[in-house]
DNA sequence: CGGACTATTGAGACTCCTCAACTAACGTGG
DNA sequence: CCACGTTAGTTGAGGAGTCTCAATAGTCCG
């Protein structure tokens, strides 16, 4: 179920297969931070100081590649095109966190969660409607800033608006894709 | 002034060599998001698609190094130990990003205030009390995604309260460190 | 000494959070 | 297979914090 603890030492780097997992960190005062979902060919577990900065869980049933560190550290060094590979995938991320942070502070609580489905569309892609939702209310609420109380107003608000259904309790379907883009998109 | 503007092509990476630059965002709104200060040594430029993604601009006389993006990928294509200190580089602005994508959103306006002054004065690193704070009152609002009069409060709040002070309006003065050190780190 | 820009302060509206109660889904053991 | 306990999710009321709008003060330059 766990992957790996923060503050243990951090000895292999980890590649999704398949599943998702969830990335968070505790803090002092008992609260805990969701900083990230990992779906399939995510690469996780880069560490500070040769430690674990957060503590990655499987939220559902999961695959995974591992790696010892010193060994992808050897790999590198010795095919420039890895490592080239590597570093156009790390300044990927780099891209992808920056714009998440401008995202969450910003938006309001429906804003935030339909920016959060349309990851969820964009990993799936599936050319399917309903896309899977594996993680908790709680976890999302944790992941966007919010508390899981806004999470679940925000998805009621948009299924009265004829906007999402919820087919399960871990199914989203995009009823209305046209106003989801406006939402999505708006700032 | 301006060192590029986004949407354009990407033809060169900088290395701040001495002074501050914003990096900014333009929404179709009208909004502005300032989504980075870059500090000496800082590299920015990277691209999407061969396109600045966001606008650059320099917030004090700035002295920049300019690298043709295309070069530099022939140096790191050929330099092995070169490009894995770019990535180091790398993976640490992504872990930089990710720790601030968690505290902004998650802090009230003190708490994001605090949080700035210090990554200021970790940049200043100069063991003096005073503090170089020169970008603007609505560029620091802006970037941490606050209103400019939510700063301003802020601000005053902390210098009635005698945390800091404000010797000039671009420099700022820890004051009482016990106490700034308890709302910077406290979540 | 203006004039323009930057910063501060105040009032009211709005969003989200907290606390609390309630409902739905799940799973375990009888 | 059902009753029960447990966990997950929904809903409501009240309060805290921030936003917007508007007015006031301060600063920098010509």
């Amino acid at each position: 179920m766990v992957v790996y603890r923060e503050d243990t030492p951090a000895t292999s780097v980890f590649i999704n297969a398949e599943g998702v997992v969830k990335a968070f960190k505790d803090m002092p005062s008992g609260r805990r931070f969701v900083t990230a979902f990992l779906y399939p060919q995510d690469v996780f577990g880069l560490a500070e100081n040769g430690l674990y900065v957060r503590t990655a869980q499987a939220v559902t049933h999961a695959t995974l590649y591992r790696i010892r560190t010193d060994t992808l550290m050897e790999m590198l060094r010795h095919d420039a095109e890895l490592q080239f590979q590597f570093l156009c995938k790390v300044t990927h991320e780099l891209r992808e966190s920056q714009r998440q942070t401008i995202a969450v502070g910003r938006r309001d609580a429906i804003g935030r969660l339909a920016m959060f489905i349309r990851q969820l569309q964009r990993q799936h892609q599936g050319g399917t409607r309903d896309i899977e939702m594996p993680m908790s209310r709680s976890d999302i609420a944790s992941y966007l800033g919010l508390s899981l109380e806004s999470v679940s107003r925000a998805t009621r608000t948009l299924e009265r608006r004829g906007v999402l259904a919820f087919p399960g309790r871990h199914v989203v379907r995009i009823v209305n894709p046209a106003q989801f883009d406006r939402i999505e998109s708006t700032l």
